[in-house]
RNA sequence: GCCGAUGUAGCUCAGCUGGCUAGAGCAGCUGAUUUGUAAUCAGCAGGUCGUGGGUUCGAGUCCCUCCAUCGGCUCCA
């Protein structure tokens, strides 16, 4: 007999040799029927594993995270199965499930697979799921392993079972169908009910564009019907939230294909809420000691080769400019550390100036490649809501604590609580991505893990994921695609100040090397507004809103008391606008609906009489007739409550 | 840059396997209407069908080039 713990702390005994399966049915038939996953002891194992000693187990069904993980891990396998009853000669590589779904990569050869085909696709995996395989995990040894492969002329294979130690590989069969694969699968295919493959991309054999180009397909699958219809609602319902969508609705911003890709217009209204946006922030910066600085959008080549921004990218940025001057070269600004620089070194400092703040409202031009530009939220020109710090090393820390509470304060005014905070390291395989010392760069991760640490910030590791010049705590925020972000970022450096030979006088009088941190909390304007966008749905806190206010007059006669309303709350810095067209009420009312507008105001007869509004808010309807003056009260005090003091 | 898809009026879309002067709704303009909580009525105007080339008696429709956009990959100072 063996003991098995269960989550709720229950210990009970089986007969030596019981499966998880085993387990759930001694719980109820229920339970036995809904659970595809299990862990045991911390691994993951097989419905259908026999346990053989003592230990913890938890059951998963659909609704956990794992059981997701095992359902569209196993039906990556189905689908690669109904893939090659279509293309019998495509060779396998790997199959994982991902946050939504999972996906197979496939090297088909010669052969595509488009939209077109997904439907049979569909049809087939429907085919084989209902064939209720099981999933049956064997053990192999490592010359089997690699002589099954060699024998299918799969060498993606093979190079993944040559990194593998024997002992330690197991394949996966279905049906006719076997996949090497390390385990984490449902009982049998007959518990997914409904599929649906999502789309047909291109994906570098492990990730590395050197490689071959294989075919990637996306799916998703389900053990209801019901669940996929419902899936694909909630996409829809994304799609309504999309801030290329919205920012065009709302007037926000455009491009123009004359004036280029990735190059965006800010329209009017969009302006309007970025300058309130910048404002926000000066504010709150003037606040923490910061100092604003203006620099231009281009500099000569030699600053970015002190910098060692030429070296790095000089190839696949925007070229330099030329001039009249024989060998005279200017580049557009990719980032505005090299200006501020050169800003410091303006004249000498002592470390009692220290830390010196300098922030700009900086646009940069990067050359993205085509491929990756995407509405506002990857641009070829960009405004950074930039600053540098300099500062002496044991300023450091404490520096760093401030900023990130700067960025907390910029992200909990506007509503994002659901952020992860990525500690990007550098990938000490590869050093020769990075510049500046090995010393430097052991102080700078040590600094900003133990900034985070201290803060109590919630953050994950990422290794390789640095800038070039030094380590990065980034601030990931999700788009309504579930996407991630990076929109805040904070990053140590000690390569710039020493690339400019920045320094500073000591108490001991001699001269030193400050630290600097790059820092900027939106990231960027375009990309914040866009996330900000996706996250609202286009309803902004009201202090932000670019019009607060729409006043509708029921009809020309009331268009002087409107004026007046209008001048009133203009007086107490509300923004409102008026809708003098010759329409009807309710039609004024649904298009300021539509624009968005947070507050209506309708006036007539009675309202000119009394000296009060009516007053309807966006989303909810009629709220009743205030004065006037109760109505800037319930503005203001509305602006004042979504609004923090930092 | 790579893989797959898309591109018709300011916006959202129709236009079957190539065949009369390319359609609709919204927005716009003109006129009527003077309106009480999500679309008043009528008329008018608006497109070299992304670009350039090709096939054909004939191309929005088929083929190729390029451009842009979308979903991914790689990249992201």
């Amino acid at each position: 007999m063996i003991k098995i713990t269960l989550p709720d702390g229950s210990v009970k005994e089986f007969e030596n040799g019981s499966t998880p399966f085993d387990v759930a049915m001694s719980i109820s038939s229920g339970l036995a029927r809904n659970i595809i996953s299990a862990k045991f002891n911390g691994n993951t194992v097989e419905t259908v594993t026999p346990l053989t000693t003592d230990g913890d187990l938890v059951l998963f069904t659909f609704d956990s995270d794992e059981g997701k993980k095992a359902f569209w891990h196993s039906s990556a396998h189905v689908l690669a199965q109904a893939i090659l009853f279509f293309h019998p000669n495509a060779k396998l590589t790997i199959g994982p499930a991902i946050d939504s779904g999972f996906y197979y990569d496939l090297d088909l050869g010669d052969e595509t697979i488009s939209e077109k085909d997904f439907k049979k696709i569909e049809d087939k995996f429907l085919e084989f799921a209902r064939g209720k395989h099981q999933f049956k995990l064997r053990e192999v040894s490592k010359a089997d392993a690699l002589d099954f492969y060699k024998k299918e002329n799969n060498e993606y294979k093979v190079e993944l079972i040559e990194n593998l130690t024997d002992g330690d590989i197991t394949f996966c069969d279905h049906a006719d169908f076997t996949d090497l694969c390390r385990g984490g699968h449902i009982p049998n295919t007959g518990i997914i009910k409904a599929v649906k493959v999502m789309s047909a991309a291109g994906a570098y054999w492990r990730g590395d564009e050197n490689n071959t180009q294989l075919t990637r397909i996306y799916g998703i699958s389900f053990p209801k019907q019901k669940l996929l219809t419902e899936y694909l609602e909630l996409l829809e319902l994304a799609k309504q939230r999309d801030h290329r969508k919205l920012g065009k609705e709302l007037e926000f911003f455009t491009f123009s294909q004359k004036v280029g890709q990735g190059l965006p217009l800010w329209l009017p209204k969009g302006t309007a809420l970025r300058n309130r946006l910048e404002d926000f922030l000066k504010t709150a910066q003037k606040k923490a000691g910061y100092e604003m600085v203006i620099t231009p959008h281009i500099g000569q080549k030699e600053l970015y080769v002190t910098s060692g921004h030429y070296e790095k990218y000089g190839e696949d940025s925007f070229q330099p400019i030329k001039t009249p001057k024989m060998d005279e070269e200017f580049l557009l600004k990719p980032m505005n550390c090299p200006h501020h620089c050169e800003i410091y070194n303006h004249r000498p400092y002592s470390y009692k100036e220290l830390p010196k703040r300098f922030a700009e409202f900086g646009t940069v031009y990067r050359y993205e490649q085509s491929g990756e530009l995407h509405g506002m939220t990857r641009v070829r020109c960009f405004t950074q809501d930039d600053a540098h710090i300099f500062c002496t090393p044991d300023q450091l820390d404490q520096e760093f604590k401030e900023v990130i509470d700067l960025v907390l304060y910029v992200f909990g005014s506007l509503g994002f609580e659901d952020f992860t905070a990525q500690v990007s390291l550098r990938d000490p395989e590869k050093p020769e991505k990075y510049i500046g010392s090995t010393e430097n760069w052991d102080k700078a991760e040590k600094a900003i893990i133990n900034a985070a640490q201290e803060k109590g910030l919630n953050y994950v590791v990422e290794t390789g994921e640095a800038a070039f010049y030094g380590p990065k705590l980034d601030f990931m925020v999700k788009d309504a695609l579930g996407r991630s972000w990076q929109l805040g970022t904070i990053q140590v450096d000690y390569n710039l100040p020493e690339r400019f030979e920045l320094t500073y006088k000591g108490s001991d009088n001699a001269e030193h090397r400050p630290v600097m941190i790059h820092r900027a909390p939106f990231g960027s304007m375009e990309r914040f507004i866009a996330v900000l966008l996706e996250h609202t749905g286009g309803n902004f806190p009201l202090w932000l809103t670019p019009d607060q206010v729409i006043i509708l007059p029921i009809s020309e006669k009331y268009q002087k008391y409107a004026e007046k309303v209008s001048d009133v709350l203009e007086n107490s810095e509300i923004r409102a606008l008026i809708d003098d067209r010759s329409e009807k009420t309710g039609r004024k009312i649904r298009d300021a609906e539509v624009k968005k507008i947070p507050y209506m105001i309708i006036v007539g007869e009675n309202e000119e009489g009394n000296g009060t509004v009516s007053v309807r808010k966006h989303g909810e309807g009629d709220k009743g007739t205030y004065t006037i003056e109760d109505f800037i009260s319930l503005m203001q005090e509305e602006i004042k409550s979504t609004i923090k003091q930092f």
